[in-house]
DNA sequence: AATAAATACGACCGGTCGGTCTTCTTTAGT
DNA sequence: ACTAAAGAAGACCGACCGGTCGTATTTATT
Protein backbone atom coordinates (compact mmCIF):
# COMPACT_ATOMS: atom_id res chain seq x y z
CA UNK A 1 0.00 0.00 0.00
CA UNK A 2 1.29 3.06 -1.35
CA UNK A 3 0.68 6.56 0.19
CA UNK A 4 0.33 9.73 -1.64
CA UNK A 5 3.69 11.57 -1.35
CA UNK A 6 1.94 15.22 -1.20
CA UNK A 7 -0.19 14.33 1.21
CA UNK A 8 2.02 12.89 3.18
CA UNK A 9 4.26 15.57 3.12
CA UNK A 10 1.21 17.71 4.00
CA UNK A 11 0.44 15.13 6.80
CA UNK A 12 3.39 16.32 8.48
CA UNK A 13 3.69 20.06 7.96
CA UNK A 14 0.38 19.89 9.82
CA UNK A 15 1.42 17.26 12.76
CA UNK A 16 4.73 19.55 13.10
CA UNK A 17 2.31 22.46 13.26
CA UNK A 18 0.01 21.74 15.51
CA UNK A 19 2.90 20.01 18.05
CA UNK A 20 4.40 23.62 17.70
CA UNK A 21 0.81 25.96 17.91
CA UNK A 22 -0.30 23.69 21.63
CA UNK A 23 3.54 24.89 22.60
CA UNK A 24 3.57 28.20 21.88
CA UNK A 25 -0.88 28.14 22.66
CA UNK A 26 -0.04 26.89 26.28
CA UNK A 27 2.61 29.65 27.37
CA UNK A 28 0.49 32.20 25.03
CA UNK A 29 -2.96 31.28 24.86
CA UNK A 30 -4.93 30.98 21.51
CA UNK A 31 -5.42 33.89 20.92
CA UNK A 32 -1.69 34.84 21.62
CA UNK A 33 -0.51 31.95 18.87
CA UNK A 34 0.25 34.23 16.64
CA UNK A 35 0.30 33.31 12.66
CA UNK A 36 3.20 35.36 11.67
CA UNK A 37 5.39 34.28 14.75
CA UNK A 38 3.82 30.26 14.22
CA UNK A 39 5.18 30.40 10.70
CA UNK A 40 8.72 32.04 11.16
CA UNK A 41 9.49 29.94 14.77
CA UNK A 42 8.77 26.96 12.00
CA UNK A 43 10.59 28.19 9.10
CA UNK A 44 7.32 28.26 6.58
CA UNK A 45 5.33 31.05 5.58
CA UNK A 46 2.53 32.85 7.08
CA UNK A 47 0.75 32.14 4.02
CA UNK A 48 1.39 28.11 4.05
CA UNK A 49 -0.39 27.91 7.23
CA UNK A 50 -3.56 28.92 5.16
CA UNK A 51 -3.24 26.61 2.51
CA UNK A 52 -4.06 23.86 5.69
CA UNK A 53 -6.63 25.85 7.42
CA UNK A 54 -8.52 28.28 6.49
CA UNK A 55 -8.45 30.77 8.97
CA UNK A 56 -7.06 31.60 12.59
CA UNK A 57 -9.83 29.75 14.00
CA UNK A 58 -9.97 26.70 12.31
CA UNK A 59 -6.03 26.53 13.49
CA UNK A 60 -7.34 26.87 16.91
CA UNK A 61 -9.73 24.19 16.63
CA UNK A 62 -7.37 22.22 15.25
CA UNK A 63 -4.64 22.69 18.28
CA UNK A 64 -7.27 21.78 20.80
CA UNK A 65 -7.94 18.37 19.44
CA UNK A 66 -4.09 17.64 19.00
CA UNK A 67 -3.85 18.92 22.12
CA UNK A 68 -6.38 16.23 23.48
CA UNK A 69 -4.41 13.58 21.43
CA UNK A 70 -1.36 14.40 23.44
CA UNK A 71 -3.50 14.72 26.55
CA UNK A 72 -4.85 10.94 26.09
CA UNK A 73 -1.34 9.46 24.76
CA UNK A 74 0.46 11.00 27.77
CA UNK A 75 -1.91 11.03 30.62
CA UNK A 76 -5.21 8.87 29.49
CA UNK A 77 -3.01 5.99 28.17
CA UNK A 78 -0.64 4.93 31.01
CA UNK A 79 -3.60 5.26 33.44
CA UNK A 80 -6.05 2.95 31.65
CA UNK A 81 -2.68 0.42 32.43
CA UNK A 82 -3.23 0.40 35.83
CA UNK A 83 -6.02 -2.05 37.32
CA UNK A 84 -9.21 -0.35 38.03
CA UNK A 85 -10.43 1.66 40.84
CA UNK A 86 -8.50 3.75 43.04
CA UNK A 87 -5.02 2.89 41.87
CA UNK A 88 -6.01 3.39 38.22
CA UNK A 89 -7.36 6.89 39.62
CA UNK A 90 -4.08 7.50 41.37
CA UNK A 91 -2.38 6.25 37.96
CA UNK A 92 -3.97 9.02 36.19
CA UNK A 93 -3.37 12.28 39.31
CA UNK A 94 0.45 10.90 39.16
CA UNK A 95 0.65 10.76 35.21
CA UNK A 96 -0.94 14.71 35.31
CA UNK A 97 1.62 15.30 37.76
CA UNK A 98 4.38 13.86 36.28
CA UNK A 99 3.55 15.80 32.57
CA UNK A 100 3.54 19.33 34.82
CA UNK A 101 7.01 18.15 36.00
CA UNK A 102 8.45 17.27 32.97
CA UNK A 103 7.76 20.86 31.92
CA UNK A 104 6.45 19.28 28.27
CA UNK A 105 4.91 22.63 27.24
CA UNK A 106 6.15 25.72 28.40
CA UNK A 107 2.45 27.14 29.42
CA UNK A 108 2.60 24.09 31.77
CA UNK A 109 -1.17 23.01 30.74
CA UNK A 110 -2.98 24.17 27.84
CA UNK A 111 -6.18 23.33 28.98
CA UNK A 112 -6.39 25.26 31.79
CA UNK A 113 -4.59 28.21 29.82
CA UNK A 114 -6.90 27.82 27.06
CA UNK A 115 -9.79 27.32 29.42
CA UNK A 116 -9.44 30.44 31.57
CA UNK A 117 -8.59 32.42 28.69
CA UNK A 118 -12.22 31.38 26.65
CA UNK A 119 -14.26 30.83 28.92
CA UNK A 120 -15.44 34.62 28.58
CA UNK A 121 -16.34 34.78 25.25
CA UNK A 122 -18.74 32.87 23.48
CA UNK A 123 -17.72 31.09 20.20
CA UNK A 124 -17.09 27.75 18.79
CA UNK A 125 -13.54 27.87 20.63
CA UNK A 126 -14.90 28.29 23.71
CA UNK A 127 -17.57 25.84 22.85
CA UNK A 128 -15.29 23.04 21.96
CA UNK A 129 -13.31 23.57 24.77
CA UNK A 130 -16.20 23.05 27.29
CA UNK A 131 -16.97 19.96 25.12
CA UNK A 132 -13.08 19.05 26.03
CA UNK A 133 -13.44 19.78 29.99
CA UNK A 134 -17.15 18.06 29.95
CA UNK A 135 -15.52 15.13 28.43
CA UNK A 136 -12.86 14.88 31.11
CA UNK A 137 -14.64 15.44 33.68
CA UNK A 138 -17.43 12.45 32.59
CA UNK A 139 -13.93 10.64 32.39
CA UNK A 140 -13.17 11.24 35.44
CA UNK A 141 -16.24 10.22 37.18
CA UNK A 142 -16.68 7.17 35.66
CA UNK A 143 -13.12 6.13 37.19
CA UNK A 144 -14.48 7.35 40.58
CA UNK A 145 -17.73 5.74 40.35
CA UNK A 146 -15.91 2.03 38.67
CA UNK A 147 -13.85 2.51 42.27
CA UNK A 148 -17.08 2.91 44.16
CA UNK A 149 -18.70 -0.47 41.99
CA UNK A 150 -15.35 -2.49 43.28
CA UNK A 151 -16.20 -1.38 46.80
CA UNK A 152 -12.67 0.73 47.13
CA UNK A 153 -14.74 3.71 47.87
CA UNK A 154 -17.90 3.74 49.96
CA UNK A 155 -21.19 3.29 48.26
CA UNK A 156 -22.25 6.35 49.66
CA UNK A 157 -19.70 8.29 47.89
CA UNK A 158 -20.43 11.88 46.43
CA UNK A 159 -18.94 10.88 43.36
CA UNK A 160 -19.17 13.73 41.29
CA UNK A 161 -17.83 15.60 44.52
CA UNK A 162 -14.88 13.53 44.45
CA UNK A 163 -13.88 13.82 40.57
CA UNK A 164 -14.43 17.37 41.41
CA UNK A 165 -12.00 17.51 44.15
CA UNK A 166 -9.35 15.43 42.42
CA UNK A 167 -9.43 17.50 39.40
CA UNK A 168 -9.20 21.29 41.23
CA UNK A 169 -5.44 19.38 42.61
CA UNK A 170 -4.85 19.13 39.37
CA UNK A 171 -5.51 22.54 38.06
CA UNK A 172 -4.15 24.07 41.57
CA UNK A 173 -0.97 22.40 40.43
CA UNK A 174 -0.71 23.77 37.38
CA UNK A 175 -1.25 27.33 38.31
CA UNK A 176 0.76 27.30 41.26
CA UNK A 177 4.22 25.63 40.17
CA UNK A 178 4.61 28.23 37.70
CA UNK A 179 4.09 30.87 40.29
CA UNK A 180 4.76 29.96 43.35
CA UNK A 181 7.40 27.39 44.23
CA UNK A 182 6.91 24.10 41.98
CA UNK A 183 8.40 21.01 44.67
CA UNK A 184 6.01 22.19 47.16
CA UNK A 185 3.11 22.28 45.03
CA UNK A 186 3.81 19.06 43.22
CA UNK A 187 4.00 17.78 46.79
CA UNK A 188 0.92 18.74 47.84
CA UNK A 189 -0.95 18.00 44.66
CA UNK A 190 0.12 14.23 45.45
CA UNK A 191 -0.16 13.81 49.08
CA UNK A 192 -3.01 15.48 48.32
CA UNK A 193 -5.12 12.84 46.64
CA UNK A 194 -3.31 9.90 48.07
CA UNK A 195 -4.59 11.18 51.25
CA UNK A 196 -7.78 11.91 50.32
CA UNK A 197 -7.71 8.22 48.58
CA UNK A 198 -6.29 6.34 51.80
CA UNK A 199 -9.03 7.87 54.00
CA UNK A 200 -11.74 6.83 52.00
CA UNK A 201 -10.44 3.45 50.67
CA UNK A 202 -10.96 0.42 53.22
CA UNK A 203 -8.06 -1.16 51.88
CA UNK A 204 -4.68 0.64 52.25
CA UNK A 205 -2.87 -1.83 51.05
CA UNK A 206 -4.18 -0.73 47.29
CA UNK A 207 -2.00 2.60 48.12
CA UNK A 208 1.21 2.58 49.01
CA UNK A 209 2.76 5.87 50.36
CA UNK A 210 5.93 5.20 48.42
CA UNK A 211 6.45 6.98 45.57
CA UNK B 1 -9.36 71.16 53.84
CA UNK B 2 -9.95 71.64 50.46
CA UNK B 3 -9.16 69.35 47.52
CA UNK B 4 -7.56 70.08 44.21
CA UNK B 5 -10.31 69.86 42.07
CA UNK B 6 -7.88 69.05 39.15
CA UNK B 7 -6.96 66.15 40.77
CA UNK B 8 -9.84 65.45 42.36
CA UNK B 9 -11.22 65.18 38.44
CA UNK B 10 -8.51 63.14 37.66
CA UNK B 11 -8.72 60.60 40.73
CA UNK B 12 -12.67 60.17 39.74
CA UNK B 13 -11.47 59.05 36.05
CA UNK B 14 -8.74 56.78 37.32
CA UNK B 15 -10.68 54.64 39.53
CA UNK B 16 -13.60 54.67 36.99
CA UNK B 17 -11.13 53.12 33.89
CA UNK B 18 -9.14 50.51 36.46
CA UNK B 19 -12.54 49.20 37.46
CA UNK B 20 -13.46 48.79 34.04
CA UNK B 21 -10.18 47.58 33.20
CA UNK B 22 -11.02 44.83 35.98
CA UNK B 23 -14.24 44.07 34.49
CA UNK B 24 -12.68 43.67 30.90
CA UNK B 25 -9.13 42.00 32.04
CA UNK B 26 -11.61 39.12 33.85
CA UNK B 27 -13.04 38.50 30.31
CA UNK B 28 -10.20 38.85 27.97
CA UNK B 29 -7.20 38.64 30.18
CA UNK B 30 -4.53 41.71 30.44
CA UNK B 31 -3.11 41.37 27.58
CA UNK B 32 -6.48 41.58 25.55
CA UNK B 33 -6.90 44.66 27.43
CA UNK B 34 -6.89 47.03 24.62
CA UNK B 35 -6.68 50.72 25.28
CA UNK B 36 -8.71 51.87 22.06
CA UNK B 37 -11.67 49.42 23.49
CA UNK B 38 -10.91 50.49 26.92
CA UNK B 39 -11.48 53.86 25.95
CA UNK B 40 -14.69 53.63 23.75
CA UNK B 41 -16.26 51.68 26.54
CA UNK B 42 -15.79 54.92 28.74
CA UNK B 43 -16.58 58.13 26.66
CA UNK B 44 -12.62 58.61 26.82
CA UNK B 45 -10.07 59.30 23.87
CA UNK B 46 -7.44 56.70 23.65
CA UNK B 47 -4.51 59.50 24.43
CA UNK B 48 -6.62 60.34 27.56
CA UNK B 49 -5.55 57.12 29.04
CA UNK B 50 -1.93 57.99 28.61
CA UNK B 51 -2.01 61.02 30.73
CA UNK B 52 -2.33 58.65 33.76
CA UNK B 53 -0.50 56.21 32.62
CA UNK B 54 2.38 55.71 30.56
CA UNK B 55 2.28 52.77 28.88
CA UNK B 56 0.21 49.55 28.75
CA UNK B 57 2.20 47.75 31.30
CA UNK B 58 2.14 51.03 33.66
CA UNK B 59 -2.17 50.60 33.38
CA UNK B 60 -1.68 46.94 33.91
CA UNK B 61 -0.17 46.91 37.28
CA UNK B 62 -2.48 49.37 38.23
CA UNK B 63 -5.13 47.13 37.06
CA UNK B 64 -4.08 44.04 39.59
CA UNK B 65 -3.12 46.39 42.34
CA UNK B 66 -7.08 48.21 41.98
CA UNK B 67 -8.25 44.24 41.90
CA UNK B 68 -6.79 43.38 44.59
CA UNK B 69 -8.46 45.91 46.64
CA UNK B 70 -11.69 44.95 45.68
CA UNK B 71 -10.76 41.20 46.72
CA UNK B 72 -10.03 43.12 49.85
CA UNK B 73 -12.82 44.53 50.26
CA UNK B 74 -15.17 41.64 48.99
CA UNK B 75 -13.62 38.89 50.57
CA UNK B 76 -10.98 39.79 52.67
CA UNK B 77 -12.60 41.90 55.08
CA UNK B 78 -16.04 40.01 55.52
CA UNK B 79 -14.27 37.06 56.31
CA UNK B 80 -12.44 39.19 59.01
CA UNK B 81 -15.89 40.42 60.45
CA UNK B 82 -16.02 36.57 61.16
CA UNK B 83 -14.47 35.19 64.75
CA UNK B 84 -11.07 33.75 64.29
CA UNK B 85 -10.84 30.14 63.61
CA UNK B 86 -12.56 27.32 60.86
CA UNK B 87 -15.20 29.83 61.05
CA UNK B 88 -13.37 32.51 59.41
CA UNK B 89 -12.03 30.19 56.77
CA UNK B 90 -15.51 29.08 56.42
CA UNK B 91 -16.28 32.60 55.54
CA UNK B 92 -13.78 33.27 53.69
CA UNK B 93 -13.86 30.26 51.40
CA UNK B 94 -17.97 31.68 50.79
CA UNK B 95 -17.38 35.07 50.22
CA UNK B 96 -15.42 34.10 47.40
CA UNK B 97 -17.92 31.54 46.31
CA UNK B 98 -20.15 34.22 46.57
CA UNK B 99 -18.35 36.39 44.72
CA UNK B 100 -18.39 34.17 41.53
CA UNK B 101 -21.75 34.04 42.26
CA UNK B 102 -23.03 37.10 41.89
CA UNK B 103 -21.74 37.36 38.54
CA UNK B 104 -19.39 40.75 39.64
CA UNK B 105 -16.88 40.30 36.88
CA UNK B 106 -17.65 39.19 33.75
CA UNK B 107 -14.48 37.08 33.39
CA UNK B 108 -15.25 35.45 36.87
CA UNK B 109 -11.95 35.50 38.42
CA UNK B 110 -9.67 38.41 37.52
CA UNK B 111 -6.75 36.51 39.47
CA UNK B 112 -7.27 33.34 38.31
CA UNK B 113 -7.65 34.52 34.29
CA UNK B 114 -4.44 37.06 34.81
CA UNK B 115 -1.97 34.41 36.68
CA UNK B 116 -2.99 31.64 34.01
CA UNK B 117 -2.17 34.43 31.64
CA UNK B 118 0.93 35.08 32.09
CA UNK B 119 2.39 32.59 34.22
CA UNK B 120 4.62 31.99 31.62
CA UNK B 121 5.72 35.24 30.41
CA UNK B 122 8.53 36.42 33.00
CA UNK B 123 8.24 40.34 33.02
CA UNK B 124 7.19 42.78 35.95
CA UNK B 125 3.20 42.09 35.04
CA UNK B 126 4.38 38.68 36.28
CA UNK B 127 6.34 39.08 39.31
CA UNK B 128 3.83 41.31 40.33
CA UNK B 129 1.01 38.79 40.43
CA UNK B 130 3.20 35.90 41.64
CA UNK B 131 3.47 38.50 44.51
CA UNK B 132 -0.12 38.88 45.05
CA UNK B 133 -1.11 34.62 44.46
CA UNK B 134 2.17 34.83 47.58
CA UNK B 135 0.65 37.00 49.84
CA UNK B 136 -2.90 35.54 48.68
CA UNK B 137 -1.39 32.00 50.26
CA UNK B 138 -0.16 33.22 53.00
CA UNK B 139 -2.86 34.84 54.39
CA UNK B 140 -4.75 31.42 53.58
CA UNK B 141 -2.39 30.05 55.31
CA UNK B 142 -2.48 32.28 58.33
CA UNK B 143 -6.25 31.72 58.76
CA UNK B 144 -5.47 28.25 58.98
CA UNK B 145 -2.42 28.36 61.23
CA UNK B 146 -4.84 30.35 63.79
CA UNK B 147 -7.59 27.66 63.76
CA UNK B 148 -4.61 25.26 65.09
CA UNK B 149 -3.68 27.50 67.46
CA UNK B 150 -6.94 27.58 69.23
CA UNK B 151 -7.63 24.00 69.14
CA UNK B 152 -10.28 23.99 66.46
CA UNK B 153 -7.73 21.66 63.55
CA UNK B 154 -5.84 19.13 64.65
CA UNK B 155 -2.29 20.17 66.32
CA UNK B 156 -0.28 17.89 63.40
CA UNK B 157 -2.32 18.96 60.66
CA UNK B 158 -0.05 20.12 57.35
CA UNK B 159 -1.07 23.86 57.49
CA UNK B 160 0.31 24.21 53.86
CA UNK B 161 -1.36 21.61 52.63
CA UNK B 162 -4.99 22.63 53.72
CA UNK B 163 -4.54 25.90 52.59
CA UNK B 164 -3.91 24.79 49.08
CA UNK B 165 -6.33 22.61 48.98
CA UNK B 166 -8.84 24.95 50.12
CA UNK B 167 -7.53 27.60 47.33
CA UNK B 168 -7.70 24.45 44.97
CA UNK B 169 -11.47 24.65 45.34
CA UNK B 170 -12.14 27.90 44.94
CA UNK B 171 -9.61 27.85 41.50
CA UNK B 172 -11.65 24.97 40.20
CA UNK B 173 -14.84 26.96 40.58
CA UNK B 174 -13.90 29.49 39.55
CA UNK B 175 -12.90 27.05 36.27
CA UNK B 176 -15.83 24.83 35.80
CA UNK B 177 -18.55 27.61 36.60
CA UNK B 178 -18.03 29.38 33.20
CA UNK B 179 -17.79 25.86 30.89
CA UNK B 180 -19.93 23.14 33.17
CA UNK B 181 -22.73 23.73 34.83
CA UNK B 182 -22.52 26.33 37.49
CA UNK B 183 -25.08 24.92 40.05
CA UNK B 184 -23.24 22.15 40.56
CA UNK B 185 -19.99 23.80 41.09
CA UNK B 186 -21.01 26.09 43.12
CA UNK B 187 -22.34 23.93 45.33
CA UNK B 188 -19.41 21.53 45.52
CA UNK B 189 -16.93 24.03 46.20
CA UNK B 190 -19.18 25.18 49.26
CA UNK B 191 -19.66 21.22 50.51
CA UNK B 192 -16.47 20.38 49.77
CA UNK B 193 -14.45 22.80 52.03
CA UNK B 194 -17.27 22.48 54.89
CA UNK B 195 -17.20 18.72 54.50
CA UNK B 196 -13.40 18.89 54.62
CA UNK B 197 -13.56 21.43 57.63
CA UNK B 198 -15.85 19.41 59.69
CA UNK B 199 -13.96 16.10 59.40
CA UNK B 200 -11.26 17.70 61.23
CA UNK B 201 -13.05 20.38 63.33
CA UNK B 202 -13.06 18.54 67.01
CA UNK B 203 -16.50 21.01 67.39
CA UNK B 204 -18.99 19.98 65.03
CA UNK B 205 -21.29 23.13 66.02
CA UNK B 206 -18.56 25.61 64.69
CA UNK B 207 -19.55 24.55 61.14
CA UNK B 208 -23.67 23.89 60.67
CA UNK B 209 -24.61 22.60 57.77
CA UNK B 210 -27.49 25.29 56.74
CA UNK B 211 -26.91 27.70 53.82
C1' DA C 1 5.93 14.13 -21.80
C1' DA C 2 1.74 16.42 -20.35
C1' DT C 3 -1.70 17.41 -17.08
C1' DA C 4 -3.71 18.04 -12.60
C1' DA C 5 -3.59 18.34 -7.75
C1' DA C 6 -1.50 19.37 -3.36
C1' DT C 7 1.90 22.48 -1.12
C1' DA C 8 4.36 26.39 -0.45
C1' DC C 9 5.86 31.14 -1.31
C1' DG C 10 6.29 36.55 -1.59
C1' DA C 11 3.82 40.58 -2.05
C1' DC C 12 0.26 42.95 -0.50
C1' DC C 13 -4.37 44.54 1.73
C1' DG C 14 -7.29 46.88 5.37
C1' DG C 15 -7.53 47.21 10.13
C1' DT C 16 -5.96 47.56 14.85
C1' DC C 17 -2.42 47.80 18.07
C1' DG C 18 0.53 50.68 21.53
C1' DG C 19 2.39 55.03 21.63
C1' DT C 20 3.59 60.26 20.46
C1' DC C 21 2.65 64.99 19.52
C1' DT C 22 0.20 69.23 19.44
C1' DT C 23 -3.65 71.69 20.86
C1' DC C 24 -7.53 73.04 23.73
C1' DT C 25 -10.18 73.22 28.12
C1' DT C 26 -10.68 73.24 32.96
C1' DT C 27 -9.23 74.70 37.42
C1' DA C 28 -6.02 76.72 41.32
C1' DG C 29 -3.28 80.18 42.90
C1' DT C 30 -2.32 85.11 42.94
C1' DA D 1 -7.92 89.21 35.26
C1' DC D 2 -3.57 86.41 34.51
C1' DT D 3 -0.58 82.61 34.83
C1' DA D 4 0.57 77.84 35.55
C1' DA D 5 -0.62 73.22 35.80
C1' DA D 6 -3.36 69.19 35.03
C1' DG D 7 -6.67 66.72 32.16
C1' DA D 8 -8.48 65.53 27.86
C1' DA D 9 -8.95 65.48 22.68
C1' DG D 10 -7.67 64.43 17.83
C1' DA D 11 -4.46 63.60 14.27
C1' DC D 12 -0.99 60.71 13.33
C1' DC D 13 2.97 57.10 13.41
C1' DG D 14 5.32 52.53 12.63
C1' DA D 15 4.55 47.74 13.68
C1' DC D 16 1.99 43.88 13.50
C1' DC D 17 -2.31 41.47 12.96
C1' DG D 18 -5.38 38.04 10.14
C1' DG D 19 -6.25 37.24 5.52
C1' DT D 20 -6.03 37.27 0.07
C1' DC D 21 -3.95 36.59 -4.37
C1' DG D 22 -1.13 35.12 -8.10
C1' DT D 23 2.58 32.15 -8.86
C1' DA D 24 6.11 28.62 -8.45
C1' DT D 25 7.40 23.87 -6.98
C1' DT D 26 6.71 19.16 -5.98
C1' DT D 27 4.39 14.83 -6.91
C1' DA D 28 0.90 11.39 -8.93
C1' DT D 29 -1.60 10.16 -12.80
C1' DT D 30 -2.03 9.15 -17.73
Amino acid sequence: MTVDGRLARGERTRTAVLDAAVSLASANGLDGLSLGHLADSLGVSKSGLFAHWRSKEALQLATIDRAVAQWQERIVAPALRAPRGVRRIRALHEARIDFYVARVLPGGCFFATTEFEFNARPGPVRDRLAEVFADWTAFLERLVREAVELGELPADLDVALLAYEIDAYGIAAAMRSRLLDPDTTYRHARRGVLARLRALCPDPTLLPEGP
